[in-house]
DNA sequence: TACACGTGGCT
DNA sequence: TAGCCAAGTGT
C-alpha cells in the first residue's frame, strides 16, 4: 500500500507555486487576511472562474472597503455592480450578510465554521473556507478541485454524485492540523492548475508519487459522472422601448427566481412553447429578424426582440423609463445586455 | 433530495 | 458548434 498522505508535498508545492491573487495572504507571510476579503472573494468564486472574480473584486474592494460600507450601500447599486458575474442570488445573500455582520455582529465575522454557516449565502464550503483561511481553524474544505483530487488519489471509481460523502471522507483524512487555510488553497490550486479535468499535467504534480489513477492510467476518467439531461430549449419575447428623449422601458425584475432582484427589459414568460405577445406599451412594433440566443445552466433560451419608439407621453402599463444619462447596459444581466446590443445595432 | 440558479472560456 | 466545466447555496 503506497503512503497516502499528501499534506506535507502539497504544502512545500504551494510554498513555491502559490498563485498571487488579491484576496490572498503570501504562504510565507505570517499573517492571516481580512475575513471581509475572504468572504467577499469566496462567494464570487462559488462556481465561478478566478479570471472572472478578478475585476469584480477590485470594484468591490475599491467601491466598499469594509463590511460596514457594503452593509449601508444601496440595494441597486449592489446588483448594478454584480451584473455580468451570474448567480444572481449570491449578490442579494451578499447584501443580507454584510448587514447582518455589521448590524448584530459589531462588525465581526464569526470565527468558526458553525457561526459562519448561520450566515446567508455561507453553506458547506465557504463556511469551511474562511474559517481555515481567514481564521485558522482545521476545517475540510470540500469542493469541485477537491473532490476530483481525491477521487483521482484514491482511485475512486463510484460516480459523482453518489461518492461526493466518499471523497468528502477522504478530504478530511487529509486534513493537516497545522496551515489548515494553506493547504486548502493549495489543493484548490493543485485542481485548477495540475490535477485539471480534461488533462492533468501529471508529469509536473507534487503528489503524483501518492496517486492511485495515476499509476493505474485512469486519471482522466476519473472522477467518474452520471450523465446529465439534455437542456430544453425555452421561447420568449423582449420589448425594447425607446422614448422621443433616449429614454428606455426597464423594470426590475422580482427578487425571486430567475435574475431575481436584476434589471431587465420587460417580456413575457420563457417557457417551451411558442410565446403570445404581450406588449408593455401601446405601439408600432417591429420584431427584428435576428434573435438572441442564450445558454443557462438548465436551459437555452431563445428570445425574439420587439422594439418601439414611443412619444414623450405615452404610458407603460409596467416598468419604468430610465433617462439616457443613467443607462448603463453593464448594469443588466448578460442575457438582456445581448438584447440590448442586438436592438441597438439594427 | 433533486432541482433552480449565470456566465464565459475551453475543447 | 455544442457540450463541458468552474472555489455551491437555497429550497
Amino acid at each position: 500500500m503506497r503512503d497516502m498522505l499528501i499534506s506535507a508535498d502539497l504544502l512545500a508545492w504551494y510554498d513555491v507555486h502559490a498563485r498571487e491573487l488579491p484576496w490572498r495572504v503570501g504562504p510565507k507571510e505570517d499573517r492571516l487576511p481580512d475575513p471581509y476579503r475572504v468572504w467577499l472573494s469566496e462567494i464570487m468564486l462559488q462556481q465561478t472562474t478566478v479570471a472572472a472574480v478578478k475585476a469584480y473584486f477590485a470594484k468591490f474592494t475599491e467601491t466598499w472597503p469594509t463590511v460596514q460600507d457594503l452593509a449601508a450601500a444601496e440595494d441597486a447599486d449592489v446588483m448594478a455592480a454584480w451584473a455580468g458575474l451570474g448567480y444572481y442570488a449570491r449578490a442579494r445573500n451578499l447584501l443580507k450578510c454584510a448587514r447582518v455582520v455589521a448590524g448584530e455582529l459589531n462588525g465581526a465575522f464569526p470565527d468558526n465554521r458553525e457561526g459562519l454557516q448561520k450566515l446567508p449565502g455561507i453553506g458547506p464550503y465557504t463556511s469551511a473556507a474562511i474559517a481555515s483561511i481567514a481564521f485558522g481553524q482545521r476545517e475540510t474544505v470540500v469542493d469541485g478541485n477537491v473532490e476530483r483530487v481525491m477521487a483521482r488519489l484514491y482511485a475512486e471509481e463510484t460516480p459523482l454524485p453518489t461518492s461526493k460523502p466518499l471523497l468528502r471522507d477522504y478530504a478530511e483524512a487529509q486534513t493537516p492540523k497545522n496551515r489548515a487555510g494553506d493547504y486548502a488553497q493549495a489543493v484548490m490550486d493543485l485542481g485548477a492548475t495540475v490535477c485539471t479535468p480534461k488533462s492533468p499535467a501529471c508529469g509536473i504534480c507534487p503528489i503524483r508519487s501518492h496517486c492511485n489513477a495515476q499509476s493505474q492510467g485512469i486519471e482522466r476518467e476519473l472522477p467518474k459522472k452520471l450523465p446529465k439531461a439534455a437542456k430544453p430549449v425555452r421561447r420568449g419575447i423582449a420589448y425594447v422601448v425607446r422614448r422621443e428623449d433616449g429614454a428606455v422601458l426597464l423594470e426590475t425584475r422580482p427578487e425571486k427566481g430567475l435574475l431575481g432582484g436584476m434589471l431587465g427589459w420587460p417580456g413575457t414568460d420563457w417557457a417551451e412553447t411558442e410565446p403570445v405577445s404581450e406588449p408593455p406599451i401601446d405601439a408600432d412594433w417591429i420584431t427584428l429578424n435576428e434573435e438572441v440566443r442564450h445558454a443557462f445552466t438548465h436551459f437555452h433560451l431563445r428570445l425574439t426582440v420587439h422594439v418601439a419608439e414611443v412619444r414623450q407621453d405615452a404610458r407603460a402599463f409596467r416598468g419604468g423609463f430610465v433617462d439616457p444619462s443613467d443607462f448603463r447596459a453593464n448594469d443588466l444581466p448578460t442575457v438582456m445586455r445581448k438584447v440590448h446590443a442586438l436592438s441597438s445595432s439594427s
